[in-house]
DNA sequence: AACTGGATAAGTGGATACACAGATACGCTT
DNA sequence: AAGCGTATCTGTGTATCCACTTATCCAGTT
């Protein structure tokens, strides 16, 4: 078929692409707290009609990085100090958990690769806050999938995607990828004593003390 | 407004309304694993189009309740016994979480509210299945919601929806809520205690053991 | 001058009709 | 009987229209 040199790849529905491109813009911190999606401005932006774009913002609506309100339309979801909290809250324990069931099946290779990540986001911090982030995310959830989880590991990559403006805004600030090393340095120490007890409680600890540093910085304007 | 009389609270948009319906047959049961859930049937069921309809599939499949596969329509999710020790290892840390956060704020008041609570739980265990999954529902939502972190309740009772029909059918098969009882009775007691700490693992452990008791039995269909 | 009220404009939510593509099922050919 | 092609069905996307809510603005009143 012709399509598939196109579209190599999983077949890409209007919605689908929809969705990955408004969900891209937000990630990037495109928009900010607040504004406004016109379905119509979308449509036309990506070229289709408005119906996908709306079945789009209910799919965004429902991981939370917008809020539709009944004829009133989509606004960008904003997270207030304490939301952002919250956030890390729930991310530590469900990290936390991915952790501890990811230790039975842990073995020499994932250190291997754990630490080419780790070079990898150290390299990428010199690039810029986007590739950071990318990779920081990645670094994590490469923890994560190896629980063997995929709704826990959805669930997880969700609440990246929820965070990810305020982590590259915090990035572009202070610039801190440098203790960041270290933190998950100690990080991997805890997966090769192989308590997976401990584990989990290291992995919360790291994330929760983050969202303080994190949130002392302006978010992205408040809802 | 005239329309106030009719509907006093909250606007109720025909979205709305399509997905409450199908949610409450879900809960209920209604369908098995792998029904196909036909946009058109469902539409004139409530009187309505196929769109309002088509948008809540969507927010349905956002909570993991049906499955959408491109050009194959929605049919109803079903959790193999796998996922349901994973909904429910998820469900142990995120309302441990709750209830550790919510320590501070228990005061007296609560525990007679708690204590009302199983009353109309062991009353509810006479009447019906049905009367009983909603009376515990409401009682681990009581106590999660007095963390004063919306977002984790949310979730949390997005996961008691989830599990809800497979709850129905091992009430259905055992009649259990005799011990039921006592052990949400040592719950209130932790809480009375006052140490976050423990109230955090006997919440968890509470939940991830009664996981196998209802996996044990047969799920209502799988994938 | 500030506040309230109504008129008007804009945008969302929903209905309907239609075109297209993928999936399933059936029947045909070999 | 197995493989293949076709037919039909259904889901997805587009276009258009309408109703209703919300938002804006201007004028009138106090």
């Amino acid at each position: 078929m012709a399509a598939d040199a196109i579209e190599p790849l999983g077949i890409t529905t209007a919605e689908e692409e929809a969705y990955r491109h408004i969900q891209r813009a937000l990630r990037m911190g495109r928009y900010r707290a607040g504004d406004r999606l016109i379905p119509e401005e979308i449509a036309t932006e990506i070229g289709m009609s408005r119906m996908p774009v709306r079945e789009a913002f209910r799919q965004l609506a429902a991981e939370g990085l917008v809020v539709i309100r009944p004829n009133r339309g989509c606004i960008v979801a904003g997270l207030t100090l304490d939301e952002i909290y919250e956030t890390f809250e729930i991310r530590s324990v469900l990290e936390g958990l991915a952790v501890r069931l990811a230790m039975p099946h842990i073995d020499v290779e994932v250190f291997e690769e754990l630490e080419r990540q780790l070079d990898r986001m150290e390299r990428a911090s010199q690039t810029g806050s986007s590739d950071w982030v990318v990779r920081h995310q990645a670094f994590h959830l490469q923890i994560c999938q190896l629980s063997n989880r995929p709704k826990l590991v959805r669930q997880i990559a969700s609440l990246h995607v929820v965070i990810e403006p305020y982590l590259r805004i915090w990035f572009d600030y202070v610039d801190k990828p440098a203790s960041a090393r270290a933190e998950h340095e100690i990080l991997i120490e805890v997966l090769r004593s192989g308590d997976a007890g401990k584990a989990e409680i290291v992995m919360r600890d790291h994330i929760v003390e983050t969202a303080p540093l994190l949130a002392s910085f302006a978010s992205p304007g408040r809802r």
